[in-house]
RNA sequence: GGAGGCGUGGUGUAGCGGUUAACAUAUUGCCCUGUCAAGGCAAAGAUCGCGGGUUCGAGACCCGUCGCCUCCGCCA
C-alpha cells in the first residue's frame, strides 16, 4: 500500500548494523506483512493497541506508525512468552519474535491491511510499561480539547492523527520535488527579520545586544522572496513558517506555514498555471481525491460577491444568488420599494427542495431559523415565498401577495424556482447582501448536504480591487500589500479613481477557504513609489521602513510574481479536516497557549534584565 | 473588544430544585485456546471546573471567575 523501501532497506541489512550498536527491533513495520510473508521469522517492536486475552491464548494488536498487527500467543506452544504477555496491557512498549502464518480458515479480518496474516509469537519482551492513557488511543471518540492538548503526545498516538502527519509530510514532499523539477530552488529566509508597519500585528522579539530595539517575526517573507528575485534567481520557493499576532480561528494558528513561491519574467497566468497544475497533481495523486472542475473557474472579485457574497466561495455547490432588483423592486412590497429606490439590490437565494412537503407550521419556524441567520450577519428581516409541491399550490409566504401573477412568473424563471423550493429575498447595503449571501449560502449547503468532505473544489477569484476605502483613516488601504501591481490598462486610474483600480491579484478558494494568494508585484520604482500617498503614507515613512526596498529596485528588477499558499489550510482540506488544529502536530488553542508545555509562561527577572525590559501589569489588573 | 455553547468517576454522556448522582466504556481481579470495539462474573472509581449567592435543601437557579470550543471584530 505505502512506499517503504527506505525503512524496508534498512531492516533488510540488519548486517550493516555498526559493530556495538543495538541491533534493531524490528526486521518489519506492523503494517507491511501479507500473505506473501507467511512462514517468515520476524521480529516487531511497537505498542500494544489492544489485546484479547482469551486464558490459553493471546491476541495482541501491535501498532506502529505503519500499521497494526495480530501477534498470537498460544501458551500450550511458548508457556514463558504467553506468561509475559499475560501481563502487557494497552500502550505498553514491546518487542516480539515470531513467524508469520496464514490466519486459520475463516479468522481473516478484512478491516485490517494485514488481516489475512499473524505473527505466532515465540518470544515477547517488554521494552517499557504504560500507564493507563486518559483517553482512548485505540478508538475514535470526542475527547475533550484540553485533554487532547495536555496529552498531545498521546493524541498523536491516534491513527488519524498519525494519517494527517503522514498526509502532511507527502503533500510538502510531493510539492518539493514538483517545483525542483521545475528549476525552484528552496531558501530559507530569516525568522528575525524587520517589523512592517501595515497587515497583523507583529510578534516582537527583544535584541539582547541592541537594548530597546525588536526584531519581528515575519508575517510572510514578502520582501524577501522580492529581493531574491532582485538577486536574480527566477524560480524561488520556501516551506516558510510564518507568525501573525492575531485572534486565532479554526483555520488560523499564531504560526501558520506557507508555501512561498516567487518567479521572476512571468505573467498572471504563468503563475496562476504553475500552482493550478501543482494542487491537481497534489489532490490526485498524494490525496487520492479529483477536483471537481478541471480547468480551474475564474471569477472576478465583484462576480464572486454578487452570487456567493464571499471571495473565497465553496464552489462544490452551485447555490448563486441572483439579482432581482428590476422585478421585486416593482412589487407592491414597500421595503423592495423603498431600497430599490435608493440603490440597494435585491436579490435571492434559492433554498432547492427545502420546503418539500413541510406543514405550514414547519415551514414558518424554518423561516424564523433562516432570517434568525440573516440577522446575525447583519440584516434587518428575511423575506421568503415557497412554492407548494404541485404546481397548482399556492405560493405561500408573507410577501407573496404584494407579488402579481406576473411578477412572480418572471421570479421563478430568473431563479429557476422548481416546486418544493424557498425563495429567500435579500436586500439592504451593498455589503451587508454579500454578508447575508455568504451565511445563508453556507448555512443551506450545510443542511441540504452539499458539504462533502471527501469532494473539493478549486476556484481562482481574480481582478480584486486595488484598493480598499478605509472610512475612518480616511485614506486607502491595499486589498493584498503595496508590491501588488495593478492591470496594466488600469494603470491611469492610479491617477484619476484608485478606488477603480483592479490589481493583478489572484486568489485561490477551495472548498470556501482561501488556499493561495499572489500577485505580480510592481518592479517599477516610480510606480513603487506612486503607492505612498495613496496609502496615507509619507516618503519619510515609506524610506524608513521599506528603504531597502525602494533602493533595491533602482538596480535592474525583473518583472515578477509568485504566490504564497496556506499548507495547513490545503492538508486540513485534503485530509477532511474541520480545524488546522488537526494537521498541526503542536497547536495552540484559541487563547494562544500551548496547555502541554504551558506556553506562554513568565521571564525570569534575569532574563527580562539582560533584555532591559520591564513588565508593567496588564490594564486589567491594575484596576483593580 | 464582543456574542454564543460547553465544563458531572480516566473518557464520553444522562440527570435541570429533594435520587444511594445514572449509563456506556476504560481500569483492577477471577474465568475462558480463535479473538479482532472479544466474552462472562465481580470490584473499585465523582466533594458535579473554581468562588460567592438564592433556598429548609443546589450538580441543577443567579452572579462572578477560570479553561476549552465556534463565530463577529481583527487577520495588508
Amino acid at each position: 500500500m505505502l512506499c517503504f523501501s527506505a525503512i524496508l532497506d534498512r531492516f533488510a541489512s540488519k548486517s550493516l548494523t555498526i559493530a556495538g550498536a543495538a541491533a534493531m527491533l524490528k526486521t518489519h513495520t506492523c503494517g507491511e506483512l501479507r500473505l506473501q510473508h507467511a512462514g517468515l521469522r520476524v521480529e516487531l517492536a511497537g505498542w500494544v493497541y489492544r489485546r484479547r486475552d482469551q486464558g490459553g491464548i493471546i491476541f495482541l494488536d501491535v501498532r506502529d506508525r505503519w500499521g497494526i498487527t495480530q501477534v498470537v500467543i498460544d501458551e500450550s506452544a511458548s508457556p514463558e512468552a504467553h506468561d509475559a504477555a499475560g501481563q502487557f496491557r494497552n500502550e505498553y512498549v514491546i518487542h516480539i519474535k515470531g513467524t508469520v502464518r496464514a490466519r486459520p480458515e475463516g479468522t481473516a479480518n478484512s478491516e485490517l491491511a494485514t488481516g489475512e496474516v499473524e505473527v505466532v509469537a515465540d518470544e515477547v519482551e517488554l521494552l517499557n510499561a504504560s500507564k493507563t492513557p486518559p483517553f482512548y488511543i485505540n478508538q475514535e471518540t470526542k475527547i475533550d480539547e484540553t485533554v487532547r492538548m495536555k496529552y498531545r503526545y498521546l493524541d498523536l498516538r491516534r491513527p488519524r492523527m498519525q494519517d494527517n502527519l503522514v498526509l502532511r509530510h507527502k503533500v510538502i514532499k510531493f510539492i518539493r520535488d514538483f517545483l525542483d523539477v521545475r528549476g525552484f530552488i528552496e531558501v530559507e529566509t530569516p525568522i528575525l527579520f524587520k517589523t512592517t508597519p501595515e497587515g497583523a500585528r507583529d510578534f516582537l522579539v527583544p535584541s539582547r545586544m541592541n537594548p530597546g530595539t525588536f526584531y519581528a517575526l515575519p508575517q510572510s517573507p514578502q520582501q524577501l522572496k522580492q529581493l531574491l528575485m532582485v538577486a536574480g534567481y527566477e524560480r524561488y520557493f520556501q516551506v516558510a513558517r510564518c507568525f501573525r499576532d492575531e485572534d486565532l480561528r479554526g483555520d488560523r494558528q499564531l504560526e501558520f506555514t506557507q508555501l512561498d513561491i516567487e518567479m521572476s519574467f512571468v505573467r498572471r497566468e504563468d503563475v496562476m498555471a504553475l500552482i493550478e497544475e501543482m494542487m491537481i497533481a497534489v489532490t490526485e495523486q498524494v490525496a487520492g481525491m479529483t477536483p471537481m472542475h478541471k480547468p480551474f473557474p475564474r471569477i472576478t472579485y465583484q462576480d464572486a460577491l454578487e452570487k456567493y457574497g464571499s471571495d473565497k466561495p465553496d464552489m462544490r455547490y452551485d447555490l448563486a444568488a441572483v439579482d432581482v432588483t428590476d422585478i421585486a423592486g416593482k412589487s407592491a412590497f414597500p421595503v423592495f420599494v423603498s431600497n430599490a429606490g435608493e440603490g440597494k439590490p435585491i436579490k435571492v437565494l434559492r433554498a432547492p427542495g427545502m420546503a418539500g412537503s413541510l406543514s405550514g407550521t414547519q415551514l414558518r419556524k424554518t423561516a424564523e431559523e433562516l432570517e434568525t441567520l440573516a440577522r446575525s450577519a447583519g440584516a434587518k428581516g428575511l423575506a421568503w415565498m415557497a412554492l407548494g409541491e404541485k404546481e397548482e399550490d399556492e405560493v405561500k409566504g408573507p410577501i407573496g401577495k404584494f407579488f402579481t401573477v406576473e411578477q412572480k412568473v418572471a421570479l421563478f424563471e430568473r431563479t429557476g424556482a422548481k416546486p418544493g423550493d424557498i425563495l429567500l429575498f435579500i436586500s439592504d447595503q451593498r455589503e451587508v447582501v454579500y454578508n447575508v449571501i455568504d451565511t445563508l449560502r453556507r448555512h443551506l449547503a450545510n443542511q441540504l448536504g452539499y458539504t462533502d468532505p471527501n469532494k473539493i473544489a478549486f476556484a481562482w477569484v481574480i481582478d480584486f480591487p486595488m484598493f480598499y476605502w478605509n472610512e475612518e483613516e480616511q485614506r486607502w488601504d491595499p486589498s493584498q500589500h503595496m508590491f501588488t501591481a495593478t492591470l496594466p490598462e488600469d494603470l491611469p486610474l492610479l491617477d484619476t479613481d484608485p478606488g477603480k483600480a483592479r490589481g493583478s491579484q489572484y486568489d485561490l478558494a477551495c472548498n470556501g477557504y482561501e488556499v493561495a494568494g499572489g500577485s505580480i508585484r510592481i518592479h517599477d520604482r516610480a510606480i513603487q513609489e506612486k503607492m505612498f500617498p495613496l496609502i496615507g503614507q509619507t516618503m519619510e515613512r515609506a524610506r524608513e521602513q521599506f528603504g531597502h526596498m525602494l533602493e533595491a529596485f533602482e538596480y535592474g528588477v525583473p518583472p515578477h510574481g509568485g504566490i504564497a499558499s496556506g499548507l495547513d489550510r490545503l492538508v486540513m482540506i485534503l485530509a477532511g479536516e474541520p480545524n488546522i488544529r488537526e494537521v498541526i502536530a503542536f497547536p495552540k488553542t484559541q487563547q494562544g497557549a500551548d496547555i502541554m508545555a504551558g506556553a506562554p509562561s513568565e521571564a525570569e527577572p534575569k532574563q527580562l534584565d539582560e533584555l532591559s525590559i520591564k513588565v508593567v501589569p496588564p490594564k486589567s489588573e491594575a484596576k483593580s
